[in-house]
DNA sequence: GCCAACGTTGGC
DNA sequence: GCCAACGTTGGC
């Protein structure tokens, strides 16, 4: 099993949003960067549990799990000229992005932000906090989870 | 709101 | 194939 960190701004799409959808699960669609699109294609498996993320948020912080319920299949918004994720280039034949579903696991007690992240020993070498990251979906180990659950529980 | 970092685009 | 310009991300 794998481990996963996925970002959202909370004002787009939260984990409160995630709670109460239907299902309590969601199609990750419209990331449109290649590293994180070979992960969602060739990596992400049923059952992989994810660190669900608020950027651009106050604070930015970690705030809960979910887990992945769909495995990686084409991102249909792609295919759509009225979608603001709309991509000429991927086409039905070929598709050029990828999306998965997350299902709604549980909220921390507390959000683990990325202050705290940064002053953890164990964290330190997370994709999240390298200067530049980008990655709206990136891996992370199985004692950089833990650490992070621990700390949000 | 600022701006550093980085990926992508397109002219050459 | 190079690289400047541009757009986006995301912490601060």
């Amino acid at each position: 099993m794998k481990y996963w960190l996925i970002k959202s701004e909370p004002g787009v799409f939260s984990i409160d949003d995630l709670a109460k959808a239907k299902n309590k699960t969601t199609h990750w669609d419209g990331v449109r960067n290649y590293q994180a699109r070979n992960y969602i294609r060739d990596e992400m498996k049923i059952g992989d549990k994810v660190i669900f993320y608020h950027s651009n948020a106050e604070p930015p912080a970690a705030v809960g799990i979910c887990e992945i319920s769909k495995e990686g299949y084409p991102d249909f918004t792609a295919f759509d000229p009225s979608n603001v994720h709309y991509d000429p280039k991927s086409k039905k034949e070929n598709p050029a992005w990828f999306m998965f579903d997350v299902k709604f696991v549980k909220k921390f007690s507390r959000p683990v932000s990325i202050t705290e992240i940064k002053a953890d020993k164990k964290l330190q070498k997370m994709n999240l906090v390298q200067r530049g990251n980008r990655l709206s979906v990136m891996p992370v180990t199985k004692d950089e989870f833990d650490e992070i659950v621990r700390m949000g529980n």
